[in-house]
DNA sequence: TTGAAAGCGCTAACAA
DNA sequence: TTGTTAGCGCTTTCAA
């Protein structure tokens, strides 16, 4: 039970160097008003002199603990990173910190990461590509002030942060289209979530898919794997729909990660990318641009997206209570993984 | 179940509601000494009607927040991922919850990672592959019980837990040399770290790419290029090593994310693989399984070290002050990316 | 076995 | 402008 080290240096040991009361060192540290800058400064100096540091867990009993938590379903994702990065880069300029917790693969784990965060008095919470109901993130909105990405549905209570799914995924499909392809598969990802299909990203990226093959008359050759976004979704996602006879001549991988998967199928198979198979992914993660991957993709602003996470959870934080919507337009990168389907 | 009113559920609420006092569900909750089961049963009623989850932050301005910190260097590696799900599996069976924090890449902003954890009162914390001295852990290791990962230096004031680097790196050279390859190449990873270069990961796969070397009468052969375990890191030393005449005939990367990039480069250059040059790197993540990538790799256990790491801060926690070094011995995973030097 | 009461390090009413 | 004084929700003596 013994907690190594010194006893660490409270307010009150500033205040008594500083010669002042405790109340002008928390105005001080809070840049509230009402301090005189005689007494502002005798007090920098004294924090300075001890290295103090306030203790943010017990600012929160009162007020605010400075942290925000990022929820994230996994960190395998390195669109995930980008994210993170953003957000990273945006409460830089600001006093709070984040921390990250994974959300993990069902919406059980994911209430647990969420109640962490609650019970370790966070200021508000973001969550990323979250699987809980609507209804429960109003109930999480009401306990925190919280900001969800890669959600589509319109809340009263929380902020949204989204790529338009649906204009990526249609460029996606187009692309092949224009190419010349007809037998467009698609791979596309399955959670245990409750919530609305139109309010998940890939039920919006398939629902685009097989709209737009309908828009072109190429209803008959909609051809869906439902799997992971993962590389191992991917790979088994493109197996399945190798098997198919005739086999598609393009595959739309609604994520790098399962994008990835499929080239390894693709390759285990021996068929070669693009000249009998064109592969398209989703997120443009930065594997996707290595020259020997070349993967044709949707790019969406992930640092971007972080950094506006941030912006409007502290806006929140701040007392906003209107919701905002914060949209990214995402644009095809075209690269090596497609081309004109074979003759 | 959400109260009616909106304000949290306290000790108080608890104990009011099971007519006892807030010691008692304090005793309660942390299964202390010196409850009759009767008393018991009726707290843990009143807990469960009440849907009461106690304050991890108030616990923590007397005892414990029940928080491990985990400081990562970034997310973009998915061997960390195999650490992260290694701790968060061990954790599940305890009451402690594990946040991620990003080191980034400079002493200082790990620095103020750590700081930030120590300011929100974590009871732990793990760091994996740290940039900081010697010195600078241990006086970490004075405010918080501290693990760290992937350092080979021993201290008395914290725990580790670390691959056999040496052994490791001289599984992928060993191997490199008894495929008949005389021109084998090493990229390694630059940070502006002031440790001891023998506590670092990168500098103990170098130094045995070296020493292995010279042992086989090759050390006229050694070539390293200076860069950094990223994908773009290692396609830069990749080009960089790719420039010398003559060429190398295999291509050691310290880790598999500057392996990818490597495999990159050489795609780029029009060099097959392994038949011009081969190909091996260091952490055998999932990415080096696929048949596409197939890179020779050296496999460390991740997910035990993450496990390890976590049951050694909780035995910290509870008060071990006796330093334990923890090590995992590596294995070579051979795979496509090798195979003998060209005629 | 129980519970009253004193803090933990801060913030925020309210006085001076 | 300053300082005094209650708490925030818990844990921990220490009596009863």
């Amino acid at each position: 039970m013994v907690t190594p080290g010194r006893r660490r240096v409270t307010i009150s040991d500033v205040a008594s160097h500083a010669q002042v009361s405790v109340t002008a060192v928390s105005k001080v540290i809070r840049n509230a008003y009402g301090v005189s800058p005689a007494m502002k400064d005798r007090v920098k100096a004294a924090i300075d002199e001890l290295g103090y540091r306030p203790q943010a867990v017990a600012r929160g009993m009162r007020g605010r603990t400075f942290t925000i938590g990022l929820v994230l379903p996994h960190i395998r994702n390195p669109f995930f990173a980008d994210i993170l990065d953003g957000l990273t880069a945006y409460l830089e300029t600001t006093d709070y910190q984040a921390f990250m917790i994974q959300g993990g693969a069902t919406r059980k784990v994911e209430q647990r990461a969420v109640d962490a965060l609650v019970d370790r008095q966070v200021d508000g919470i973001i969550m990323v590509a979250p699987l809980a109901s609507r209804a429960r993130l109003e109930e999480v909105a009401k306990e925190k002030p919280l900001v969800v990405l890669a959600r589509h549905e319109r809340s009263p209570h929380y902020d949204s942060v989204f790529d338009d799914d649906e204009a990526g995924a249609e460029l996606v499909v187009e692309h092949l289209i224009e190419l010349g392809h007809r037998r467009i598969a698609h791979i596309t990802h399955q959670d245990d979530s409750i919530a609305r299909p139109g309010d998940l990203l890939h039920n919006i990226r398939s629902a685009t898919y097989e709209r737009v093959m309908g828009e072109h008359g190429l209803a008959d050759e909609i051809a869906v794997a439902t799997s992971f976004y993962s590389e191992k979704g991917g790979y088994d996602g493109a197996r399945q729909l190798l098997d198919r006879t005739p086999r598609p001549t393009a595959i739309f991988a609604g994520a790098d990660q399962a994008a990835l998967g499929a080239l390894a199928a693709l390759h285990e198979a021996c068929l070669s990318v693009p000249a009998d198979v064109s592969v398209a992914g989703y997120d443009n993660t930065h594997l996707a641009a290595l020259p020997n991957i070349a993967l044709t993709s949707v790019d969406q602003d992930g640092g971007e997206m972080g950094r506006a996470a941030g912006k409007l959870l502290l806006e929140r934080v701040e007392g906003r209570m209107t919701p905002v919507r914060f949209s990214v337009t995402p644009s095809l990168v075209v690269r090596g993984s497609t081309a004109a389907p074979p003759a």
